[in-house]
DNA sequence: ATTGACCCTATATTTACTTCAGGGTTTATA
DNA sequence: TATAAACCCTGAAGTAAATATAGGGTCAAT
């Protein structure tokens, strides 16, 4: 299967597929007499696994880590639990931030539908406004 | 005032200091004559409202156009408007993403809390399930 | 035989900083 | 007065996670 096939079927741009074996992310690619990269079933799976912790916020790294879980099955799976629980910490802190975030910006949003003058403008007024000093 | 006084006022780093000032995001900034550089009241306000835009989750080049505005006092606004509401909008998007993810790190962080063979881990045998193909 | 659709490598660009190497200056103290 | 700690300088490189670009090879069809 060459590179625009597996691009196709797992939803990766070619560009990202080539960085993620350089990374060692994707591992054991063929070539084809031609010297074009040549993919099977394990590259598939192991698209679909980074696929799948990239939706849960994985760097990476922290994907590099569970691959090796993947790869040596006898391994305590403690790493594993906190790397999950430590990501679900980050993500809740970023939610945190991100609804303060989304209050800011919708009180801003409140400030000026109009087309004037900036130094009359509410939301650069708001901002330029000196606070947590 | 020294880098290191206004880093404390502001709290910014030395080194975001003096990398806002090569991006131009901080202004004017004078010298000693020994060479070090000397902030006044001018660049705490420049800080002050680069924070204010940080926190509201504006990149750098969005920060410039703003802060054009402020130069520009007689600037009609309307850029002003579409930048927050556009803000607001990349905002919500990253909060309906991270709330799914949120959701899945959650289920995940349910699937296991033992210490086990990773093979017979709960969280890497629904990571290593195929899924959305 | 030439076009268009693919593929290759290596390098550069992006964002927003942070770190490092290799210095000079100022201030406190012994 | 010497010296060490604390502070400042520049310029370059490193970070994450790709994306883009330059310059060129390969393949299928017309
Ligand atoms: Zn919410
Ligand atoms: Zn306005
Ligand atoms: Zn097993
Ligand atoms: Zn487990």
């Amino acid at each position: 299967m060459k590179i625009g096939d597996i691009a196709n079927k797992t939803g990766f741009s070619i560009e990202t597929i080539r960085f993620y074996e350089k990374q060692n992310l994707v591992k054991n690619v063929g070539r084809h007499i031609n010297n074009y990269r040549d993919y099977g079933d394990e590259q598939i799976a192991q698209l679909v696994f980074i696929k799948q912790c990239r939706n849960i916020g994985l760097s990476n790294k922290e994907i590099k880590i569970l691959q090796s879980h993947l790869e040596n099955p006898q391994s305590e799976c403690g790493e594993v639990n906190q790397l999950i629980a430590s990501a679900l910490k980050k993500i809740r802190e970023q939610l945190k931030l991100l609804h303060e975030t989304e209050l800011q910006l919708n009180y801003l949003n409140s400030l000026c539908n109009h087309n004037g003058a900036s130094h009359e403008c509410g939301i650069m007024n708001e901002l330029r406004t000196t606070r947590h000093f």
